[in-house]
DNA sequence: CAAGGCATGTAAATCGTTACATGATTTA
DNA sequence: TAAATCATGTAACGATTTACATGCCTTG
């Protein structure tokens, strides 16, 4: 269903191809929305067949056709009346590195730690990289489009995705050290424990 | 997929009808992973015709039949080398509301600032609930299995989903405050924007 | 010269939600 | 007396992923 307003808000400031709006999708909503080509492309005929975005095929020797869409007056009415749905409950996430982590309690004290530091490591390098793009593609923005709603909607979130990494990094950092520092009885658990491999 | 962990996980401890197991994830697992009992129940026959379950029918009057499914050896094999999969990536989250959010520029400033109220009161009541469960299911916990590895992955996840809450809490604050104080400029968005109904 | 980027898609399989079906017991 | 809880499930639909298909151009 949200992918259908995603791509209706990806074209909602600039006409795309369905390929450089999944890289659109790759970096701006990358912390709350992701999806593939092979879904993308359905789904902008499905909303050209439904009038909500208009094509323009671009012949291309030695390539197909580029297909840039564009939304349409529809189209921005039908995103407009879902942004106006009230956002009153909390959505459930999915994560199954949490998962993961939650039922690792049966594992040697050295392989969760191992784990998580994994997992820190991965992170790190993610924060590292959402910081450089405040330098980089925000910078961009604010010269270009100045400073309308859109672009400081986009630096909130940005922002919230910053915020969510420094906290991951930080209770990771935390429950490595907790899990280090823990002294473990004999449980059921291990008493069921397959040998290490 | 991970559904079939999760009821795993879920069977590692204590053996379950799908009822129970359903009611358990709510509560346990809510922050990161879930799943209706239309999708346990065929899961848990899966997991049986695999042989990582197995069945105990307790007859009742006036209902169906409980079915008591506890986790086998061979289940407990397949959880562990799941579990030791490394956790070198970062999962791929979905979020609408941050998706709604992030498009949410073309609106007026009071629409956008009434629906992250509405998502603050949310956040709030559920960092409630969740500090309620400490004082309560975790102290059982605590007494119950003494503290096993089990119980300590419960209660770091347990943190981290309170983190998560008020990571979020504190997010929306700042960012009602921010788009209150925010002078817009015309934008080619709100040139196109339909009258409020 | 191999890998990745550009550019489109289809097909099959899996995963997940919503609706439907049944029916007694307990709680508000 | 209506709604929630207990207890099982199936069917239909929708969403998402993975694999397949094509083929040139550019970069390392």
């Amino acid at each position: 269903m949200s992918l259908l307003y995603t791509v209706l808000g990806a074209l909602s400031s600039h006409s795309l191809t369905g390929y450089e709006l999944k890289k659109r999708l790759d970096y701006s909503t990358q912390f709350f929305w992701h999806a593939e080509l092979s879904q993308i492309y359905p789904t902008l005929k499905q909303l050209e067949a439904q009038g909500l975005v208009t094509v323009e095929s671009i012949p291309q020797d030695s390539r197909p056709d580029k297909k840039i869409y564009s939304i349409t007056q529809t189209g921005r009415d039908v995103l407009i009346t879902w942004l106006r749905e009230p956002l009153d409950e909390i959505p459930l996430i999915k994560n199954p590195v949490l998962l993961k982590l939650f039922f690792s309690g049966m594992l040697e004290k050295e392989e969760i730690i191992a784990q998580m530091r994994l997992q820190l490591e991965a992170h790190r390098a993610r924060l590292k990289r959402i910081q450089l793009e405040v330098a980089t593609r925000l910078r961009e923005a604010v010269q270009m489009d100045s400073k309308d709603r859109g672009s400081m909607m986009w630096e909130l979130v940005r922002q919230y995705g910053e915020l969510q990494e420094q906290t991951m990094i930080h209770w990771l950092e935390t429950s490595i050290t907790f899990v280090e520092g823990y002294s473990e009885p004999i449980t059921q658990e291990a008493l069921h424990d397959t040998p290490k491999q």
